[in-house]
RNA sequence: CGGGGUAUAGUGUAACGGUAGCACGAGUCCUUUGGGAGGAUUUAGUCUCGGUUCAAAUCCGAGUACCCCGACCA
């Protein structure tokens, strides 16, 4: 991609009043924009982040059985009404017609459609189990927006549900998600805690939630450094310094971003949607269900969060919105901007995705803004490469300067291993 | 929803109740290119409604929006 064309600009100055990294960086950075509070805007190179963590989902959703589908955004009130959530505060509601009382809601959750949907689907022990999920925007009116994409009022979701006929498979179930939750937020770049916590609205059973230990999260979890057992302050009976339950070490109070949370139901939305299965008997059961839900805003917020650094941000390789950030010196030079293009095509072909900034505006311009998008690796074409026929690479996360010959470009994947 | 704060040009900021200014950005021209370049020139603003006053960006009231703390929540 072409910077001088593309989507993308860039300030000089972070937003006035917005005091979370993740919003100052995100918004200076033009990955996103503001249009309300808790309401943002994914611009195209915070879009490309957004599809990166969403790949990520998606290959371990996959790899778990988990099918995707689509859910809609306006739910009749009947569905909210069947669980009795109508009324809860945060659902926003529209009315079907000017000047009519509210008739449906705008997706807060999906439980009651997709309970609705399976109990068409299922009749047989034979249909089950199965795991579908979708990743769609969940509308909150919450009081308090806050910390950039970690709290929004509209923000996309992967929820995945699961279905089963019994406990034992439900529980057999959750600990597969457990694990591929686990490598979702690793190879997002994230250390994870896995973490005991209440259910809120959504179930009376406890529930499991994955914490990313930050200093903006809005959550306190006790951690055992040890064996990285942890516990939510909500339910927890530790304190800063008790005994890990588990190994006996010292356990620590941190603040935390929940940035995933599994649940299990059993039977609670099987119930008001007549969600049964008639075993080998052709006896009548109700189906066993779980739900898992990643917040894809929040992950990309919680990620600038923990990485980056006076200058900007730092992407883990895994997600960054390209590979590498191609910076050509003086390109009204014709030998030099000549050598960056034809390097900018090499890079391709190779495989990588380069944004390459082929604006006129000064060495400093291009060496600020690199260094606020964050990419991995940044590559400078300028007079002095050229000479040696080679490129100047640098890691984001390093200040390692290492010069490499042009027809060895290649070698660059090293660079993103890691 | 309780408490606190803020609102001036696209962005960031100044202005005692008395001429709305600066920087960046953007446009044009020239010179520039290894850490946010220089000169010339142009561009554009007091959140909304009401009140006080000879005079309001400034004081008062209401509204709205945004930020922060808390409550609540994923």
């Amino acid at each position: 991609m072409r910077q001088s064309r593309y989507f993308l600009k860039t300030s000089k100055t972070s937003p006035s009043d917005d005091v979370s990294v993740n919003a100052k960086l995100l918004e200076q950075g033009g990955f996103i924009y503001k249009n309300s509070a808790g309401i943002y805007t994914f611009l195209p190179l915070g879009w490309r982040v957004i599809q990166k963590i969403a790949q990520i989902i998606r290959e371990e959703m996959n790899a778990i059985g988990g099918q995707e589908m689509f859910m809609p955004a306006l739910h009749d009130k009947h569905y909210l009404k069947a669980t009795g959530r109508w009324d809860v505060d945060v659902v926003f509601k529209v009315a079907g017609e000017k000047g009519k009382d509210p008739q449906f809601n705008i997706s807060w959750t999906h439980e009651e459609i997709m309970s609705e949907i399976a109990a068409r689907h299922v009749s047989s022990y034979r249909d089950l189990p199965f795991a579908t999920y979708q990743i769609q925007t969940k509308f909150r009116n919450e009081p308090r927006a806050k910390s950039g994409l970690l709290r929004g009022r509209e923000f996309m979701m992967k929820d995945l549900y699961s279905f089963h006929r019994d406990e034992q498979d439900l529980d057999k179930y959750y600990e597969v998600v457990k694990e591929a939750y686990f490598k979702i937020f690793k190879r997002c770049g994230l250390k994870s805690y896995y973490t005991l916590a209440a259910g809120g609205e959504f179930t009376t059973n406890f529930t499991h939630e994955f914490q990313v230990e930050c200093p903006v999260g809005e959550d306190t979890i006790y951690v055992c450094p040890k064996c990285e057992y942890a516990e939510n302050k909500e339910i927890s009976k530790l304190k800063a310094g008790s005994a890990c339950p588990k190994c006996g070490g010292k356990v620590s109070e941190k603040k935390s971003v929940e940035v995933g949370n599994i649940f299990r139901y059993g039977t609670k939305y099987s119930e008001p949607f007549e969600l049964r299965y008639a075993d080998e008997k052709g006896e009548k059961k109700l189906v066993q269900t779980g739900a898992y839900g990643i917040g894809l805003g929040r992950v990309m917020g919680t990620i600038v969060e923990v990485c980056h650094d006076g200058r900007g941000i730092i992407w883990p390789s895994s997600i960054a919105p390209f590979d590498v950030h191609l910076l050509a010196f003086d390109n009204n030079d014709s030998a030099i901007a000549k050598a960056a293009e034809k390097t900018y095509e090499a890079l391709q072909k190779l495989g990588f995705s380069v944004l390459y900034d082929d604006r006129q505006v000064s060495a400093g311009v291009k060496f600020a803004d690199s260094d606020l998008i964050g990419l991995p690796l940044r590559l400078v074409v300028s007079a002095k490469t050229i000479q040696k026929k080679s490129v100047e690479v640098k890691p984001r996360h390093s200040d390692e300067i290492t010069m490499i010959s042009l027809n060895k470009l290649a070698t660059l994947k090293d660079f993103l291993e890691g």
